[in-house]
RNA sequence: GGGCGGUUAGCUCAGCUGGUUAGAGCGUUGCCUUGACAUGGCAGAGGUCGGAGGUUCGAGUCCUCUACCGCCCA
């Protein structure tokens, strides 16, 4: 007997640990199944090592297992391709953080080798935190199968990836800016830069023009510090306050140095004084400008942005903010200040560090984007790969068409080391290992020369941009690469198309040249229930495992599925989830009605041949309900998929099969229990099934324990077919139960607006019901009698006096009252619902007269329409007769 | 500045290609401890779909303008 409640803590992890046992998350191997559509895999988006679980990844996984169990059941091959990824700079500062926690030395002071082996102890021992997350929320991954962007494998795609791009010329080295974190002392990518609304100040130097006593050109600057790498002033060439100060030259202030006036198309005239100082060595523009018009690059700062050896004497040493203030304060005193405003601006932080990125002239890696860019493009654009939703597509090629050089190289030692070796000369070797790299150095030398490996380590984005092929077993051809790359589906949010959704359409396209994927689903980013976006500072976050402790993981996962509707934000909230939780009590008691009643396993049953028309109309319910939630998973309306079960499970089920089915358990027709017990347990399953995708844990569990007492089941849930139903809607059926479903509501309806007390049984009387009425009326007498209240059922011609009247069809539902009824009251209801009548036959009738709709309408909807005025206007003809009885009482 | 999205019941949101009486959950009101379920049942109240034009026989849905609110990229 199943208990009154459904309790998750109970039983989660043993259900887990089954599915698990039994082999059902292994990847699908089944050979004959060679059709490119049955075959079905998803490569999880690889969470950060360090990371734990958070609401986006509840939200994410929770759709990427609807899917996969979705399929499974569905007979295909399916994969969940699970992993994590090595985060360089994240991990690397996760461990010197505590490093310096337990007093041991740092990490230069430990040196590359022992250092690192610290990390992958720290990977050892606490690197699975999410991964075992995943497990509660029910994600049923291969985790057989399990990969780590640093382990031997995928550290060999890299390697191979990084050999083949450089030898084909898609990597290579240059000097450039990049954004340089002086905290990290690593270079960052633009998108690891988070850009900051600071209210700021615009400093307006003037510098002395030379040889012209008293004469200046006045630049403006929200760094004033970076004027000591000044190189050059540039103005429009159009603009004609410079025109003859062009090819002059200023004498620097404080640095003392003389620098050109240049023309060139980049200052704004309208901006300030038009004149743009130029510090080609630090600022992003300026380096263009530089590159154009010749202008010699000074670094003035070193890598943790204190003054370096090219600024005076005085200045060498500094921090970048505290030169800022000297350089003030220094050109001020020299008179040469001429204003300060107050400006707004736009700082950059780097998103690990929290501190303000320097562009800074370094030489790194990089690789050719905009080359890699152009196929990736084309797939999207051919339809090869598709956003879901379609208007993603917009965001990827605005990136895609602006893409700028990838720098690859960190400073860092967490990481894939870059397979580069230098000759003494500084000639460079790039081979997938030392000893090849080697003989590359003896063939071009002709002597055997001491090579060094470069010391930098790759962006983590570059092993992961790999990760739908190299996951499958890439170099290798591996069976699993051939049956599922290009993966069928790749679930992330809208943050991560350029970071990585991108790059793996670039890396794909170049190396297995083919899409990585058919379909990239966008999902919602979780924000609080008051739409605001869930940050730590803010102290609005939802931790989802409380969630899953208190509601289970079923509830969590069903709201996931319930919010995710396309193209918009999910807004959490707790009471939500308790509703689904409640949900799951429903179906839980749904099962235990069942059980009570010997509706239970798997009893014999063809749903194409029933006797009872309750059991041909559930059946066709059920039909509808398996093509809706299957169309809607199709097209990733998940919403609308756990909406439609919802609606079925407790609106049609539970409050009308399994209510109408309780004066057929008591009615002694053992023919009709039986079969109705058959139905019970066969939709039962079926509920079952449709909704494991969304609530696996729940579903399993009343699967088995249903099974115990009937037959028993061939296989676990996870493991059984999704319903496929056909030809069980009988619309003769529909109509009859709609009937029922209809009178009970109407009658229960006036009986309450009449303030009939709850318990009191009252003798019907059916007046003007025509035979298919009064067929229905005594087929259902029991039910009627019980689920409206009913003392008795009669027919007549006439209403009795002193009734409450229902008008339903063709017929009037006449409750008697004892003693008398409220006249006006029951006037006052009676016409309010001939007001609404009489409002809709206007509008009808309105349409109906209109020549033009009559014309251009489809035929079908102005049969829809005319059908329905007749309808209306035989209800209103009821409604004023009923009220006309009453007026004769009156 | 460029782009994307939002504005529908007290709250949070659905409403796909224009066509029943605009739906759901929560909240709320009244009644009900009826042998599946009070984590429940029954019945109700509550919306001129941000505003203004337009297209159409017909607009919450399409177009234009407009107001306000978000996000992304410069």
């Amino acid at each position: 007997m199943l208990e009154k409640y459904y309790q998750p803590q109970d039983i989660e992890q043993r259900i887990y640990e089954s599915w698990e046992q039994s082999g059902a998350f292994q990847a699908g191997d089944d050979p004959s199944k060679t059709d490119a559509k049955d075959n079905f895999c998803i490569v999880i988006p690889p969470p950060n090592v360090t990371g734990s679980l958070h609401m986006g990844h509840a939200l994410n996984n929770s759709l990427q297992d609807l899917l996969v169990r979705f399929e499974r059941m569905r007979g295909k091959n399916v994969l969940w391709q699970p992993g994590t990824d090595h985060a360089g700079i994240a991990t690397q500062m996760v461990v010197e953080r505590q490093l310096a926690e337990n007093g041991e030395p740092g990490r230069r002071d430990l040196g590359r080798e022992k250092f690192l082996e610290k990390v992958w102890a720290w990977k050892e021992e606490s690197g699975g935190t999410i991964v075992n997350q995943l497990r509660r929320l029910g994600a049923s991954c291969d985790w057989s199968r399990e990969r780590f962007t640093m382990d031997e494998g995928l550290s060999k795609a890299v390697l191979k990836v990084f050999v083949e791009l450089y030898n084909d010329g898609l990597i290579y080295k240059d000097k450039r800016l990049v954004n340089w974190d002086p905290k990290l002392l690593t270079a960052i990518s633009d998108l690891e830069v988070e850009p900051v609304e600071t209210n700021g100040h615009m400093w307006h130097f003037k510098y002395p023009i030379e040889g012209q006593d008293g004469k200046f050109i006045t630049v403006a600057t929200t760094r004033p510090e970076t004027m000591l790498g000044d190189t050059g002033v540039a103005v429009h060439p159009s603009d004609e306050r410079y025109t003859d100060m062009v090819g002059q030259q200023v004498r620097l202030p404080i640095a003392d140095r003389l620098i050109p006036i240049v023309a060139d198309e980049y200052p704004d005239p309208e901006q300030g004084s038009g004149a743009v100082k130029m510090t080609p060595a630090h600022d992003f523009n300026d380096f263009e400008v530089g590159r154009r018009q010749n202008l010699e690059m000074i670094n003035i700062f070193n890598e943790t942005a204190h003054l370096n050896e090219n600024v005076p004497q005085s200045y060498q040493g500094l921090e970048r903010f505290e030169a800022r203030k000297k350089v003030v304060a220094e050109m001020e005193a020299l008179g040469l200040l001429e204003k300060i405003d107050d400006h707004e601006l736009t700082v950059p932080y780097g998103d690990r560090s929290g501190v303000v990125v320097e562009p800074w002239l370094t030489d790194q890696w990089y690789v050719n984007a905009e080359k890699m860019a152009k196929p990736a493009i084309e797939a999207v654009t051919s339809g090869k790969t598709k956003f879901v939703p379609a208007n993603w597509d917009k965001t990827y090629f605005e990136w895609m068409n602006n893409i700028q050089p990838w720098c690859i190289s960190r400073q860092l030692w967490w990481g894939h080391q870059i397979p580069a070796w230098y000759g003494p000369d500084g000639e460079v070797f790039v081979a997938q290992s030392e000893q090849e790299a080697q003989s590359l150095a003896d063939a071009h030398y002709g002597e055997t020369k001491d090579l060094k490996r470069d010391e930098d380590v790759l962006d983590t984005w570059f092993s992961s941009a790999l990760w739908p092929f190299s996951t499958l077993g890439w170099p290798d051809k591996t069976p699993e690469l051939a049956r599922y790359y290009p993966t069928a589906t790749l679930s992330t949010a809208f943050d991560i198309i350029f970071f990585w959704v991108a790059r793996m359409m670039m890396m794909g396209l170049h190396f297995m040249k083919e899409v990585p994927f058919d379909t990239v689903y966008i999902h919602a980013l979780v924000r609080d229930e008051k739409g605001k976006k869930m940050s730590k500072s803010k102290g609005n976050v939802i931790d989802p495992l409380p969630l899953v402790d208190e509601y289970g993981a079923d509830a969590l996962r069903f709201t996931m599925a319930a919010m995710a509707a396309q193209g918009r934000d999910v807004n959490m909230s707790i009471p939500r989830v308790e509703g689904y939780r409640n949900f799951a009590t429903k179906l839980w008691n749904a099962a235990r009605f069942a059980e009570m009643n010997g509706c239970v396993g798997d009893l014999p049953l063809n749903p194409s041949n029933l006797n009872a028309t309750l059991n041909r109309w559930i059946v066709g319910e059920v039909e509808k309900t398996a093509k809706d939630v299957t169309k809607a998973i199709e097209a990733y309306r998940f919403n609308e998929a756990a909406d439609g079960l919802y609606h079925f499970i407790w609106h049609t089920y539970c409050d009308w099969y399994v209510e109408l089915s309780k004066p057929v358990f008591n009615s002694g027709d053992e023919p009709l229990i039986n079969e109705t017990r058959a139905v019970t347990a066969w939709v039962l399953d079926e509920m079952m099934k449709m909704l494991h995708p969304f609530m696996p844990f729940m579903t399993e569990e009343l699967w088995q324990r249903l099974g115990e007492t009937g037959r028993k089941r061939e296989t676990m849930l996870i493991k059984a077919n999704w319903p496929i139903l056909d030809g069980l809607q009988d619309e003769a059926a529909q109509a009859e139960i709609d009937w029922v479903i209809s009178i009970i509501s109407e009658i229960r309806s006036a009986r309450s607006e009449m303030n009939v007390p709850a318990g009191a049984k009252l003798p019907l009387v059916l007046v003007g019901a025509n035979e298919t009425s009064q067929t229905r009326a005594k087929r259902y007498d029991s039910t009627l009698k019980q689920m409206a209240r009913l003392e008795t059922i009669d027919f007549a011609a006439q209403v009795p006096q002193g009734a409450v009247q229902v008008v339903v069809g063709e017929a009037v539902a006449a409750l008697s009252m004892q003693g008398v009824i409220d006249v006006s009251g029951e006037t006052a209801r009676l016409s309010k619902e001939l007001g609404k009548v009489s409002g809709e036959i206007k509008k009808l009738s309105g349409k109906l007269s209109n020549e033009q709709f009559l014309s251009k309408a489809p035929d079908d909807v102005v049969a829809e329409q005319k059908r329905r005025l007749e309808e209306e206007q035989e209800r209103a003809a009821q409604l004023e007769a009923a009220i006309e009885r009453l007026r004769a009482l009156g």
